[in-house]
RNA sequence: GGACUCGUAGCUCAGCUGGAUAGAGCGAUUGGCUUCGAACCAAUAGGUCGGGGGUUCGAGUCCCUCCGAGUCUACCA
């Protein structure tokens, strides 16, 4: 029997027949509205007929039987269906069809298989992280790092193919101040000792040396045009400034689980521009005009953008980063081919990336070139105690690598306390204690960051960050490793198929609250994907390892009688395939023990 | 001035694109380990969803208008 692995999606499609079948007046028009449920409710629900039988001024309740009445065979076979208040259609499914379900998605890959439809033969090109180069990475540069991994996985699982692509800020004004400063200043032993540190040293003396106006500042610009035409010596010292951050940086994603496939930066573009200039003027009409010196587009369509110009070429000729940003968004769809592109910054860049997406749009159109789908996945700013946020400049900026030290460091704390508590024979080694540590310290870092809706702002404090209780990321290391435990007693393993085989349907109350929410893992991956929002996986993982303690407490699973034990057994394979499939989705590693 | 984001329990936040009696966590109170891991579970208390209008079968969600916070608004990225 085949078991549709997005049972909502399933119904939907029902819906939609049973609307022809029924003969509804204007069936093509009916949209069923299914959604989960309050489970008091059901497990989905269908509002459809309200907003159908208003519209054509029937009675929704009369449409909805009807329509249940021309629903096929296997839904009725699958679901207590029944109509509620002024038209809902509530759908609750039966242990049998439960049963059925968790049959037939019981390995990681039956799960990616059923998954893989949304974005199927798609490439997704993901740009985040993107931190400057010669500067360490300081809080601020956490969100972008952990939402865009998070969102890569997500859409990896969902079908697509991945491109992580680091568009490091590498080139611009900046290395001017930089070089002048390091020619001066820079210490040969404190490089050699902690690059990124001495480089942001010797920067901000050089900034602090080249005011508006100087004669310091001219010579910091010459630097900068020498780099700019080649001159050797200070291309090898850029060259050495990405080399050290680029190691820098590295460190915290190996902390952090990224691997990136390409660090193309803003230097990469920079030689690309040239097209970009010719290309936007040479449509008819131009995109771009002249405007007091500058290269600018206007969107006359748009309430703020026909009057504030988007900035392509600077009134010096030179490039900034919309020329580069439009070189980049050309190059991944030619080269990657992209279907889609997401960009994930803070919320500030959003009237950059609003025109230029526009301008891509326009551009694209007149050159007949692929439009792939154009997403700014925004993000509130971390900010201090004042609400403000939390600049690179000032001295209070704390590091992204202390920030991850203080989090496994409190982890550690918690987890040597937790040790001395246990049964001598079950206590873990110092080494042990260690690793655990440092993956429940990062894991709670990105959920913190993770389970919180992206758009809003949050006032950065260490407690927060690094909160152990609650909906935080050990409570739900903590479920895996419980369900890893019961497997060691029990002798098996959860992939063992010999659990299939012998698993009944669920009857007691906690195991069916607990079999209904695993059967919604698939509409908690659409909405997290469709939005680009992982705070609806984590919110759902939250629900799903809550109702397995609550099952864990109300029913025993190592109990005598064969025929629980083996259905209980089940259940706990999948919920801990679940939590780990869903864990790694959000970029978190998991732990047998802790 | 214009635009964007936000305002929900004492605190920190969800609320699935308009659905049923607004939900969690923390903190508070009460109960539960001779039984698979108590980093847990069960229960209680806590709300004018910033204020006011509107749209409709139905609004925390959409529209208007105030109030408050943050951000952006021509050559930094």
């Amino acid at each position: 029997m085949h078991v549709a692995f997005h049972l909502a999606v399933d119904l939907d499609t029902s819906l939609r027949t049973a609307a022809t079948t029924a003969g509804l007046a204007d069936a093509a028009a009916f949209t069923p509205e299914v959604r989960t449920a309050d489970p008091k409710h059901g497990d989905f629900q269908a509002n459809g007929t309200l907003g159908y039988a208003k519209a054509r001024k029937l009675n929704p309740r009369a449409t909805a039987e009807q329509l249940v009445a021309a629903l096929p065979a296997s839904v009725r076979d699958a679901y207590e269906v029944s109509i509620a208040g002024p038209g809902f259609i509530n759908f609750t499914l039966k242990p049998a069809a439960l049963l059925a379900w968790l049959q037939s998605f019981s390995t990681p890959e039956a799960l990616a298989t059923g998954a893989a439809a949304a974005h199927a033969g798609q490439t997704w090109v993901v740009d985040y992280s993107s931190p400057n180069t010669a500067k360490q990475m300081h809080v601020g540069h956490l969100r972008s790092a952990v939402i865009g991994e998070a969102i890569c996985r997500l859409l990896a699982f969902t079908g697509a193919r991945v491109i992580r692509d680091n568009h490091l800020g590498d080139w611009g004004t900046q290395f001017g101040k930089l070089i002048y400063g390091y020619k001066r200043w820079v210490n040969a032993e404190a490089l050699a000792d902690d690059a990124i540190e001495e480089l942001e040293r010797v920067y901000k003396l050089g900034h602090a040396a080249t005011p508006d106006d100087s004669p310091e500042l001219d010579e910091a610009r010459r630097e900068l045009v020498a780099l700019q035409n080649g001159d050797p010596t200070n291309v090898a010292l850029w060259k050495s400034f990405s080399e050290v951050s680029l190691a820098a940086f590295q460190k915290i994603y190996d902390r952090l689980g990224i691997q990136f496939d390409y660090h193309l930066g803003e230097s990469f573009y920079n030689d690309q521009v040239e097209r970009i200039y010719h290309e936007l003027t040479a449509t008819h009409p131009p995109l771009a005009e002249i405007s007091e010196g500058a290269l600018v587009v206007f969107h006359p369509e748009h309430p703020r953008f026909k009057t504030q110009p988007f900035l392509v070429r600077k009134a010096d000729g030179a490039s900034n980063y919309a020329s580069t940003d439009l070189a980049t968004a050309l190059y991944r769809t030619e080269h990657f081919r992209a279907d889609g592109i997401v960009v994930v910054t803070d919320f500030r860049q959003g009237d950059h990336f609003e025109q230029l997406f526009l301008t891509v749009k326009k551009w694209f159109v007149a050159k007949n070139y692929r439009l792939p789908e154009l997403h700014h996945v925004t993000f509130g700013a971390v900010t201090g105690e004042d609400g403000k946020a939390l600049k690179t400049r000032d001295g209070g900026v704390i590091k992204l690598k202390a920030l991850l030290d203080e989090a496994e460091e409190r982890a550690h704390a918690i987890v040597t306390a937790k040790n001395t508590e246990r049964p001598e024979a079950d206590q873990f080694s110092a080494e042990a204690c260690r690793t655990i540590a440092q993956t429940v310290g990062i894991a709670s870092v990105q959920y913190a960051d993770l389970s919180q809706n992206r758009s809003s702002n949050y006032v950065f404090s260490w407690d927060k960050m690094l909160a152990l209780d609650g909906n935080t990321a050990p409570y739900l290391l903590y479920a895996v490793a419980r369900i890893h435990s019961i497997f060691r007693k029990a002798g098996v393993t959860p992939a063992e198929l010999a659990l299939n085989a012998t698993a009944t349907a669920p009857e007691t109350p906690a195991e069916i609250m607990l079999a209904r929410k695993l059967a919604k893992f698939p509409d908690a991956l659409r909405i997290a994907g469709e939005s680009l929002r992982p705070h609806f996986l984590c919110l759902y993982l939250f629900e799903l390892a809550g109702d397995y303690s609550s099952f864990n407490s109300a029913d025993k699973v190592l109990v005598d009688d064969p025929v629980l034990r083996a259905r209980r057994l089940m259940l706990c394979a999948r919920t801990l395939l679940t939590l780990e499939t869903g864990l790694h989705l959000l970029g978190l590693r998991t732990l047998t023990r802790m």
